[in-house]
Order: structure tokens, then sequence, then C-alpha cells
DNA sequence: CACAATATGCCAGTGACCGGCATTAGCTGG
DNA sequence: CCAGCTAATGCCGGTCACTGGCATATTGTG
């Protein structure tokens, strides 16, 4: 949990509308939809200026998803902070837990709130994952930066690992969040909770992994009927069907 | 590749405004901007109103990524049309093939200058995204249909597979831009260069896969130092600290 | 206290997008 | 060939997100 000290009055000052905004937004947005809700209403209920609006946040997306940009913003930071690891799927999860444990007081309640608005809106869907994708860049700058892939391949390798580590992460807040529609008891076990599911979503990779390589038996779905009758063709390593 | 034949007048007429939007769009888009050109020069280029264009597309974003679109909804066609098969990783390649195949003509040419304007443009970049994890919701379901996961692990597992191929997929568009900002010598070799880049893509997914696995010994950047001082502590498998 | 640096508010403009309504153009049965 | 239907289109007005310019106020500093 970070604290405020240390700041000027100014700066606090601004965080402090900055947040009333945050928090103004996921209240209305929850309560009357996100395309319901004008921007005047919302720096109404603030009582600050359009212009005031649109020097803390980007768009009318952007304060809806900051609980998002803050968790990963904080990411960023703490993975170039820690001493270069191996870069494997244990770090990065070291990483997001450190991460998680950074984030203000009531965190876990605005990203909840933050989440179930993107189920709601499509548009907001979009930009989280915009945001995503730019992390991703980052998250692989920094990897590469101590580590330069020798290849192209190493490069594809590191870039398929951290999607499918950000998939898992969809996944995990997807539970957390199904899980999380009847409000958690405190802050702190929700919390947990949330680290329980990443847990869980990680420690799953390594068997999807396994089931991506064809070489290996698929060991999932016994049910299923390989042999086939109109199987598909193998396309993989054939000649070039013109 | 698919005709006109068996469309009645009206819809070959809806169809050539649509066509002629969608490369107009792209051509304006890709000389001054996206942000730059307003929709009133695309629609007065093309000399329809606004209304129009509102009529056959969605948003401004739409008609820049509709190469894309175009390919991703006859995906789905073709997973849906085919016989139910293992959803394996080879599968997909096949039906993405299939669906390459029945593009039509020009399409590369539409689809590489789309993709260039999304490495210019951070909106069209966050719409691309989006309808990537709607196509991801869609073929989910298909997949479900025909063989429901037995319980959550699987579905995250199946989940999980095809965003593995869609960041490879992604990769391969990358690296095939990057070939193709010198022009193709013409359309079929083009789309066969596509094809090879998507095969390289695929092919490299197991390799990830097996990486991803802690168990098994990363194999990859031996110039790594294992024994680091400050190693990050283990997370993965440790007791559920509450 | 004077002065510099920001933050803020106000305002007018631009442009995407969406309704309603009249008009036109392609379909269809006689 | 014509009348009637349907669907596509154009026109128009309105809403709203977002931007830039400029004056004002508030805070940090010597």
């Amino acid at each position: 949990m970070t604290t405020d000290t240390g700041l000027t009055l100014r700066e606090r000052k601004k965080l402090r509308t900055r947040r009333a905004l945050v928090e103004e937004a996921l209240r209305l947005f929850t309560e009357q939809g996100f395309g319901e809700t004008t921007l005047d209403e919302l720096v109404d209920a603030v009582d600050v200026s359009q212009r005031t609006f649109f020097r803390n946040f980007s768009s009318k997306e952007d304060v809806a998803l900051a609980p998002e940009k803050e968790l990963w913003t904080t990411y960023l930071a703490e993975l170039e902070r820690r001493p270069p690891g191996a870069s494997t799927l244990a770090d990065y999860q070291d990483t997001l837990f450190a991460a998680i444990g950074q984030m203000t007081e009531g965190w876990e309640r605005r990203f909840l709130a933050s989440r179930a608005l993107c189920d709601r809106t499509p548009a907001l869907v979009a930009h989280s994952l915009r945001h995503c994708s730019e992390i991703t860049e980052r998250a692989l700058a920094v990897v590469a930066a101590r580590r330069p892939a020798p290849d192209a391949a190493a490069a594809l390798h590191d870039r398929l690992l951290l999607e499918l580590m950000l998939a898992a992460w969809r996944w995990a807040i997807g539970q957390w969040a199904a899980a999380g529609e009847v409000p958690c008891a405190d802050d702190t076990t929700c919390r947990a909770e949330l680290r329980a599911h990443v847990r869980r979503a990680f420690g799953a990779i390594p068997g999807t992994a396994r089931l991506a390589c064809p070489e290996h038996s698929p060991e999932h779905g016994p049910e299923r009927d390989p042999g086939h009758g109109e199987a598909p063709r193998t396309a993989s390593g054939g000649p070039e069907p013109r």
C-alpha cells in the first residue's frame, strides 16, 4: 500500500480530484451505464470543469479503466526494479503479486467495478485490451533489454509466453469477478482470493502447454473420436497448396 | 474466392458502394492518416451520404478494419461448417488456411494496408483486439457446443490454446507485413507467403509450450545465470498463504 | 512580498454518430 | 406496363466527446 506522504500540496490536491473522478465515474457508470452517462454529469458531480477532467484522463474510457492501469503501471515499475531473473512464468507471477500488494486501499472494489463495466460495455473491452497489448510491448522491451533474444524464434517464444500469462490473468480475474459478485467479506480476503485465482490459472498453463505439443498425447477429453471419417487433412508441413 | 453471382441487383449495388468505401477509406487513411481524415471527406469521395456510410459500417474504425473482419467472419463460418475435429492446433490452422483461400481478390493488399494503419493508429489497435476477442468467444462457443469441456480446467485449456493461436497469428502477420512493405510480386505469391509465415508461427508454438513447463529444462538462452543471488522466491506450487 | 509555475475555468469550435422523415430505386404480382 | 411494397438513400438537426486558446487563481520559491 502506497501513501501520499512526500507529495506537495498541489500534487495532493490534484490526486484528490483524480480519485474523486474515478470514484464518481465508477459509481455513475455502474448505476446508469457507461454510454448513458455524459461527461457533464460526471464533472458536475465532482464539481470540476471538463478541461480538468481531460487533464487527468485521456478519455471517458480511461477513467473507467483507471484501476486496471494502476495495476499494470505498478507491474511494469516492479518488473524494471527487480533483479534480472530468468523471465519465467514464476517470475511474472511473483512480479504480479508484488504489484497487487502495492495497490492502494479499496483497489479491489474499484477494480471489480471496472471489470463489471467492461463486461457490459464493448468500448471498454477494446480500450482494456489495447492497454494490455501496450503493457505486453513494454514488458517485452524490458525483458529484451536485459536478455536480448538470440533469434526471431526466441523472440516469438518470449512474446507467446507473455501473452499466455495475460490470457491466464484475464481468466483469473474473470473467475474472481464471477465469485466476487457477492461482495467479499473484506478487502484483505478479497485480494487473497484474487491471488488464489491467479495461482490457479498460472498453474494451469503448463497443462495447456503440454496440450499444444502435438507429439504428446492429448490426455484431455478422452471421449474424443480420433479416427473420425472426414478427418481434417493435415496442413502443417505439407507442400504449398496453390 | 467468392463471386457475386446469385445476388439481386440491389444487393450488388450495395456491395459495390461498400467496397468503394473500404477502398477509398484505406487510400485516404493511408495517405493522410486516420485521425486526419474526416468522414465527410470519405463519403464525398465516394459520393454517398454519411447515413449510407453508417448503414454499412458501425464506425470509422470499422471500415478501416474491414479486411480483418472479412477474414474472421469467414473463419468462423468455416469452423462451423467443418466436421467436428479434435480442435487441435492443426485443426485451427487448417480452418485458417481455408478461410484465407476464400478471400476475394485483392484482399492481401487491403489487409496489409489495414495492418499498416493499425501500426500507426492506437485507436485501430483497440478495435482490432476487441474484434479478435469476440472471435475467440464465438470460436470457443463453437468448440464447446460440439465437445463440452468436462471441467473448468479443460475450458481454460481450450481458451489458452485459442489465445496462443491468435498470438501466433498476430506475430505471423507482423512478419508478413514487415516483409511485405516492399510490395509482393503478385497477389498469389503474397498470399503464399502469408501462409508460410502462419505455418512458421504455429510451428513455434510447441516450443513455447515446452518452455512454459517449469519441470522441463528451459533450453533457451543458455547465457543465463540461474544461480543469481537474489533469485525470485518460488511462487508456483507453494502452500496457500492466507 | 514579488515572481514563476501550474492548475483551473470558460468558451467556442470540430467531428463522430444517431435519430426522424421524405424521396428514390429496385422488386413483385397482375 | 403499371401499381404497390420494400429497402436503400439523402437531408437535417441534434447530442456529445474532445480540443485549443486565453484569462484567472492557486501554489511553490527566492
